[in-house]
DNA sequence: CCGCAGGCCTTAG
DNA sequence: CTAAGGCCTGCG
């Protein structure tokens, strides 16, 4: 990897080609919006962005050498040797074929919060939805960034919101959930420490906080933990492994078990492909 | 009008 | 413990 500062921004060079289109369009992040051909614009964080696709990589602007270090390089997981995962995937008939056909599409490592309120505001409900309350949710917080976009509220603010504030952005019967935790993080939900535990324990703990089910967990582990063998099954999920294994039996747990089996570090990954593949790949194969 | 959308919580058996 | 229902709300 190689990064060329410019005025403007940097210039990422990668030796394995980065999809930004499936990468961020694809139901991992919710606050990202298309911004031309093969351009993007998002926010992270603090960080209000533009990207535009290159064949070789990348432009990000603005961009620092600090942010660049402390915030991108792990959140685009630019680090991460995708070509041994693929390998590694290829032992298995079913998934070999999807990796390859997936190639380019990245996990993104997500500071942990604002994951963790994307996937509770994600529960039974759809992307449109989810993305129409993120919104919301920042610009209720008023922390206003360049570019009139807006940060996502920090626990302690969203957990000063009335329940009525919260319905008003979309959140429906989530509200109370969303409000709960938020509480629970503000005062000292030890969000930063999932990283450092055992995936099962972190799963455990996670799952206390009101609004967390299995689904949420395993996203917030494997979209901002750092926990790759974390394997969200949801209709999707099931749907495309019931398809692809059709010997498998069991609940959706079982099939997490399943995978975590098959797969072993590379489940979360493996689970990207699936969705990605059913839900998009498969349909253009279809128009085709 | 009805069922579902990237589930979770609660209650009943 | 497992299995149903109910739930905001917009869209097909």
């Amino acid at each position: 990897m190689e990064v060329r500062w410019e005025e403007a921004g940097a210039r990422v060079l990668l030796p394995a080609p980065l999809r930004l289109s499936d990468t961020l369009m694809c139901g991992q992040a919710f606050r990202w919006s298309v911004a031309g051909e093969g351009e993007f614009c998002g926010v992270v964080g603090q960080q209000a962005v533009r990207l535009r696709q290159e064949t070789d990589g990348f432009f990000i602007s603005p961009c620092t050498p600090e942010t660049f270090e402390g915030l991108w390089r792990g959140y685009f997981d630019l680090d991460f040797d995708y070509a041994a995962c693929e390998s590694a995937l290829c032992a298995d008939e079913v998934m070999g074929g999807m990796a390859a056909a997936c190639r380019g599409l990245h996990l993104l490592n997500q500071p942990v919060w604002e994951c963790l309120l994307s996937f509770l505001v994600s529960a039974n409900n759809n992307i449109g939805r989810i993305r129409g309350s993120m919104e919301a949710l920042a610009k209720m917080s008023g922390t206003a960034l360049e570019g009139g976009v807006y940060a996502l509220p920090t626990p302690a603010q969203l957990g000063a919101f009335s329940e009525a504030q919260l319905r008003a952005c979309g959140l429906g019967y989530r509200a109370p959930y969303v409000q709960e935790t938020a509480r629970a993080v503000a005062d000292g939900f030890a969000l930063g420490a999932l990283a450092e535990l055992p995936y099962e324990e972190a799963k455990r703990k996670l799952m206390t906080l009101k609004g967390v089910g299995e689904k949420v967990a395993d996203c917030v582990l494997l979209f901002s933990c750092g926990h790759r063998e974390a394997f969200p099954v949801d209709v999707w999920v099931e749907r495309a492994m019931r398809r692809v294994y059709p010997a498998l039996q069991g609940d959706r747990k079982a099939i997490g078990a399943f995978a975590r089996q098959t797969y072993g570090s590379y489940a979360g990954l493996a689970q990207q492909y699936l969705f990605h593949y059913l839900r998009n790949l498969e349909k253009e194969g279809q128009h085709a």
